[in-house]
Formats: structure tokens, C-alpha cells, sequence
DNA sequence: ATCTTATTTTGATTTAAATCAAATTAGAGT
DNA sequence: ACTCTAATTTGATTTAAATCAAAATAAGAT
């Protein structure tokens, strides 16, 4: 085979899926399917897709009609409120599923942007709701997984009663704990996204955001340097914090 | 038929569901579905109980088994944190569905309590999904109300900028929103919960949710008599305080 | 109805976070 | 490597909400 050919094939945004052979099934949709099933999926999960950096996935107000899973990256949603000012609703690290919000009114009700260059897997839900009917497990697990987005938003209510550092703590948890579920460290990550963001997230301005990270680094609790963290204590923080660290 | 045993009958607090006769048809799971399959619904649907004020419908930590639909009434969700605080969750009324965020692990993660006299019907999860595969419509509609939630609950995320008389009116607004799908006035209506349950839920203390509702009181947006609202300006209070009236 | 408890209102004070401002540092693009 | 822009840190000040406190009102229970 011509080496030519195998490389515009691979640089190509579009990509075969592979369920069957992915690394992410513990996490992503096909969890518990046999591989007569999984290989059902192959059919299911259409394409793979490229997002760059900075680029868009989908769009608040466009139609729907896919489910995306982050194959590899970091994403971040967000909605422009009407003043332009921007509300970030989510941060979506691989095995998450993007669009689940836009089953409601077929309409994507937020916009997705990749924080660094990334892979989707293309999910779309009109197959899904199909392939689910004849492979009821699949159907099952999907259900959890919106079951899990219900609780996971529900969980940023908790944070209503918190001051500036207990939030951030609560946030550093969150992502360390699904670092962690991925086989990466929990006690030391580099985070994709700028204070202003978490700020965001969080319902801070970007000052306090980074004031609570002085502040936690100087009672040494954990080590900052920019975007790379170090969680110095995390039985002490969870202590201290609570454990609003699972999803 | 002997009067007695109808009267017996009625007073049963389990009581014969009838999904096709229900006048919760458009807000509930069936719609749009066609008399055959609402009729389907009937065995779905296998009761309805009665749920006195003050009575839990489920509490944290209990196995799921099944959905319940407010047929009447008005329910209140929360945590307890570790602290023994009280987080409301959600505010419920008739044709909404509690128990979704259950189905992500199987157990109960909230507590719902009537916050005055109610019925609800129990849909038993494992029949609906049995029932759901034979009609794909309904399944279809259960992913919509589903979603539904996810938005709902990121929406609350969207107060996250705003300030307290802010976040009272999107809160008012959107149960005047709901009111209205209901058939009630979306200008006057009676709280059903305190001013404490309303702090918890929008992450205030409720002294401040007090003076933020004699504020607007003063200012003449709105008319507070104690749990009774009357919304005087609807339209400006849109305009000033953004459209979050939508679920 | 009356008693008792829970809820609400309002005021005074404190506190945490927002805002305003400026210097520093990191990072993307060339 | 260099430039320019974006992101971060830190300080000073203001502001909104929490807290503390007490009185007034409403709602349940008997």
C-alpha cells in the first residue's frame, strides 16, 4: 500500500469509529455490551471528527440531530446570556457526552468549544433511539447517563451555601476524581481552561478565583504553578470540604 | 353498586391509575400518544398514591424502583449536607416527573417531600422502559423530559451572575411560567414554600430574600402578601430581568 | 378561640466578594 | 527569539449579602 495514501486517509477529519476496539468503552456508551453488541455500535458511532482548538462542535439554536462523545481533549459549554456576557455551563474531559441538552427541543441550547484539540465520536440520536430498542442494556446505560448529567448539574447547587475557596476546592476535587476514573493522577493536572472560566463556572469573578488559589497554596494545601496543580492534602481537603468530588 | 364500597374505594390511599382519562395528558409522559397506546399506559401507570403535606415521597440513599408524576400538589426536593443544612434541589408541581436523577445509580439521591396535600403516580422504571420499546414515541417523549431536566438544572447555573432581587424574579418568573402551562394565572399566585426554602433553593439566606421581595414590592414590580404574589408588570420584569421564565 | 411555635420583616453591623486599577507573567503567532 | 496580546496576580476600595438581633405576624394544634 502506497504510505501516501495511508496518510491523507489519517489526516482526514473524518474517521472510521471503532467501538469495539476503543480504550474509552468502560466509559463511553457501549459499557457492559457483549461484542456481538459492541460491534452493533460500530455501526451506531458513524464517524469520528477532528475539533481544533478554538473550534466549535455545535452552536446554541442549531439543530440537533447527534450526540458527540469526547473521544480525546477538553471541552467547555457555555451560553451567551443576553447582556454578551458568557456563562459557562460545563467542562467535558473524554468518555463525556455532549448534546444531551439538546434532546429537550432538538435544538442545541448551548454552544460547545474545544479547549484543546480534540476528537468526537458522532452519535446520531435517532440511531441511537433505534439500535436501543433491539439491545436494551444499551438503552439502559443510556438512560444513566442523562440520569448522571440530572445529578452531576444538581451537584452545583450544593455549591450555593459555599464561600470563594470551598468552591474551588469542590471544583478541584470534581476534576481530579474524573482524572482519576481515566488512569490519570488525581493529586497533579494541568487545567485546560483560564480562571476567568472556572469564575464562571463557579459564580466568581476571575479575581477571586485566583486570590482562593494563593490562598490554598499558602496554607499548603496545594501547589500552583499557572495551569498545573498539585493537590498537596486530598484526604484533608475532601475533610475539610466535603466530598463533592463524584459526580 | 352499593355506595359504600365506592366511597371505600376512593379513600384507599392506592388508587386505580387511568392514564387516558387524565387531564395531565399534555404535560405528562403520554404525550401524544394515540388511545391505543395511552390505554397501554393504564398497565404502566399502575397507581396513584396519596401523599399528605409533610409526607415523603422518597428519601436519599433509598433503592429506586420507580418514577412518580405529580398529579396534584406541590413537591420539594433537597439534600442534607454533612452539616445538617438543608439544600432545596427543586420545586415541583402536577405533570412533572421526580426521581430522574435516581436512575444513575439506582438509589435515591434526594429527598421529595409534599409540601401540601398530593397525589402522584408511580411509574415503575423497568415497565417503562419494557413498554417504551414496544412504543417508541413514548420512549422518545421520556428522553425529551429527561433532557428537559438537564436544561432546568443548568439553567439555575445562569443565576450564577446575578444578584439577589435577580434571581427572585427569574424564580418568580418561572413558576409564573409553569402556573400558566397549568391553566392558572401567571400574574397571582400562592407560594408554597418559605422564604427559607426559596433562599436555599437560589443559594440566598432568607433574610435576603425577604427584603429583596419588599424591594420589588416598594419599587412596584410586584405585590407580596405574605405566600400570595401578585406580578404587576410581568412583561417589564421580563425585560428587566431576563427571559429565564422558560423551564 | 387560644396558645404555641414557626415564619417573616426590619434594623444594625460585619464580612466576603465585586470592582477598580496596575503591574507582572505567560503564551500564541510570526 | 521576539512581539504582542491575553491571562494572572496583587492591592485598595466599594458593595451586596450574611450575620446578629429583636419585634411582628401568621399558622397549627388543642
Amino acid at each position: 500500500m502506497p504510505p501516501d495514501s495511508l496518510i491523507t486517509k489519517k489526516l482526514k477529519s473524518n474517521i472510521k469509529a471503532s467501538c469495539s476496539s476503543c480504550g474509552l468503552r468502560e466509559l463511553c456508551l457501549p459499557v457492559g455490551l457483549d461484542e456481538q453488541e459492541a460491534g452493533t455500535l460500530d455501526h451506531l458511532v458513524s464517524q469520528r471528527h477532528k475539533i481544533w482548538r478554538g473550534e466549535h462542535l455545535h452552536r446554541a439554536g442549531l439543530d440537533f440531530h447527534s450526540l458527540h462523545v469526547v473521544r480525546t481533549g477538553f471541552f467547555k459549554t457555555y451560553v451567551l446570556q443576553e447582556d454578551g456576557r458568557e456563562q459557562v455551563t460545563g467542562f467535558h474531559m473524554p468518555g463525556e457526552v455532549l448534546g444531551l441538552d439538546a434532546i429537550s427541543a432538538d435544538t442545541h441550547t448551548c454552544n460547545a468549544v474545544a479547549l484543546e484539540d480534540s476528537e468526537v465520536c458522532e452519535i446520531p440520536f435517532a440511531k441511537l433511539e433505534g439500535i436501543g430498542r433491539t439491545i436494551p442494556s444499551l438503552m439502559h446505560h443510556f438512560h444513566k447517563i442523562m440520569s448522571r448529567e440530572i445529578v452531576r448539574d444538581r451537584g452545583m447547587l450544593l455549591l450555593g451555601g459555599m464561600k470563594a475557596g470551598e468552591r474551588l476546592v469542590a471544583f478541584l476535587l470534581n476534576l481530579s476524581h474524573r482524572f482519576a476514573k481515566r488512569g490519570y493522577s488525581p493529586l497533579e493536572f494541568n487545567l485546560r481552561m483560564t480562571r476567568e472560566e472556572i469564575g464562571s463556572y463557579l459564580g466568581l469573578k476571575l479575581e477571586t478565583i485566583s486570590r482562593a488559589f494563593s490562598r490554598l497554596q499558602e496554607d499548603g494545601f496545594i501547589n500552583v504553578n499557572n495551569k498545573h496543580i498539585r493537590l498537596n492534602d486530598i484526604d484533608h481537603l475532601r475533610r475539610q470540604y466535603g466530598n463533592s468530588s463524584c459526580e
